[in-house]
DNA sequence: AAATACTGTTTGTAAAAACTGAACAATGAT
DNA sequence: ATCATTGTTCAGTTTTTACAAACAGTATTT
């Protein structure tokens, strides 16, 4: 019945008619000439084969047709313009559920201590923190937010570069020192992502061209870093910790290769949107301060 | 706040493709190509700076900005639908008040048997007759249609031809009989347009050249031609008459020059609209006919 | 009566938009 | 791995929209 795409316009040009009074008026109020409202009203009433408004140069008066289309019209712009409204409002002011996914490496050192800061500012924000080092799909789990460390090839939200870390080989201070054993021999406790076959290739912090590399097999896996810090911080072995992570173990923990270090990892940020609705976009901004604080 | 023209087709395409699901099938509901749809999207959710619609080639969610603004979208669909239906309606019958007007002289002979024949078939037609023989403000007096005899010369109103009559100079038979004055000198019940001066020029019913003419001083005056009827009947003289009005007292009047007669007046209906509604244009329709019956 | 101020309509023209169809990338199913 | 499906992007075309100026009708003012 109602195809053309043109019509809704006309419909509403109509209704600021009515409630203008006249043409012209109704052409002021929305910027116009009066010419296109005067061809609105014409197209209007020959597509709809009927007079809506019997109109002389100087008085207009309403059909009987026209009173009825008129009462939808109406409702028809203020609809309109509550639609717009409501959002701009929603928009103001961060507020609202966001769910955010990051992997243990940075969800509790980064994410967490960057949202939470926000939230003290504005208490609007209704934040899900879903730890996982694997990469969830954001739409079927309706995530708003995902950190993660290096890209992911192929997919089709929208990615950006938000930071950088190094990963540092640590041990307990003791374990250190009490060790006679040569590195590659050390008990290696790795994260599960890192296999079996492990190789770490160091540069030194101070001569770029001076390099060191380090092949071992895991000696113990785990499945997230904490339980990682949690069994080198007991003097089991060495392992792979976040530098960002490092910060409440730090004191007992102590670099093995202290001289040198490995390639930084790159942190990106995925969400689903063409557009960032605005408590995310203040989430991100958050976190990527937090991290630019941390270099 | 809302300004643009084509952010209200952009609302409604994207109630549609919530509705529909998928951007292809909204396309296809709507007649319209996939690019169309998406990009209209793209264009409201930047012109919002919100994202609606997460979407990937596969699924798709309403953000909670989408949610809301759905809502209205979606009534505002609904509100056009019920708009055009409600007048559709209304114009596939003929019913509803209808104001008209017209002279003595077509009111009661044309106008009213024409639009009384009409209500036995369109029960819910609402006429109102005014009788005037001047000429009333269409706008001011809410009047859907007038009939009148001879053109009003400017008006901003729509003006057609729609019928002619002849005014017959009449007589009761035994005044006519019994008389034995010059008609001249007969005595001349006058209409009130007819001014006191009054020239008749008559032509022969069968030879076209063959003319005659007649110059007289109203005798008497009167405002409508039902008192002159009634006058006339009584025998107090002769006057003139529209034949069509003739109907009901013919049987007691005669033509006073049989052989001639007057030259036609012609009649016009005028009515406020750029495009007639249903019931008005059935009510002129069937005023046509009744008037080319009688031819 | 004439001048005026204000209406709504028409017309020609320029700008904006809507639309299409085809090519493309991403996704999920067979 | 292939295949059908989905959404996006990119030309190019058609349709609308908009404006400005000229015009005509109406009411007020002088």
């Amino acid at each position: 019945m109602i195809k053309a795409p043109h019509q809704l316009r006309q419909m509403s040009v109509f209704a600021r008619v009515v409630e203008a009074g006249s043409i012209s008026k109704a052409a002021e109020q929305l910027a116009l000439s009066k010419s296109v409202v005067s061809q609105h009203l014409k197209r209007l009433e020959q597509e709809m084969g009927a007079t809506l408004l019997k109109r002389t140069t100087r008085r207009q008066q309403l059909t009987a047709v026209g009173q009825e289309f008129y009462t939808y019209c109406q409702q028809l712009n203020d609809f309109a313009e509550q639609a717009w409204r409501s959002v701009q409002e929603r928009q103001s002011v961060p507020q609202g559920d966001v769910v955010i996914t990051a992997p243990h490496a940075l969800m509790s050192s980064v994410v967490v201590p960057a949202v939470g800061q926000l939230i003290k500012q504005y208490q609007g924000i209704r934040p899900k923190f879903i730890v996982s080092d694997k990469a969830l799909d954001l739409m079927g789990d309706n995530i708003d937010l995902a950190i993660r460390v290096g890209a992911s090839g192929n997919s089709n939200y929208k990615q950006r570069r938000i930071g950088q870390f190094r990963d540092v080989l640590v041990a307990n201070e003791h374990y250190l020192v009490n060790s006679k054993l040569p590195l590659e021999q050390m008990f290696y406790i790795a994260n599960h992502w890192q296999g079996r076959e492990i190789h770490h290739q160091f540069t030194s912090k101070i001569e770029p061209n001076k390099s060191k590399s380090l092949t071992v097999n895991a000696n113990c896996t785990v499945d997230s870093f904490p339980s990682a810090i949690a069994l080198i911080e007991q003097g089991v072995g060495i392992g792979l910790v976040p530098e960002l992570a490092l910060a409440q173990a730090r004191p007992r923990l102590v670099e093995v290769l202290p001289e040198y270090q490995l390639a930084q990892n790159t942190i990106y940020a995925l969400h689903p949107y063409q557009q960032l609705p605005l408590v995310v976009s203040t989430c991100l901004t958050s976190i990527e301060q937090m991290l630019s604080k941390q270099d």
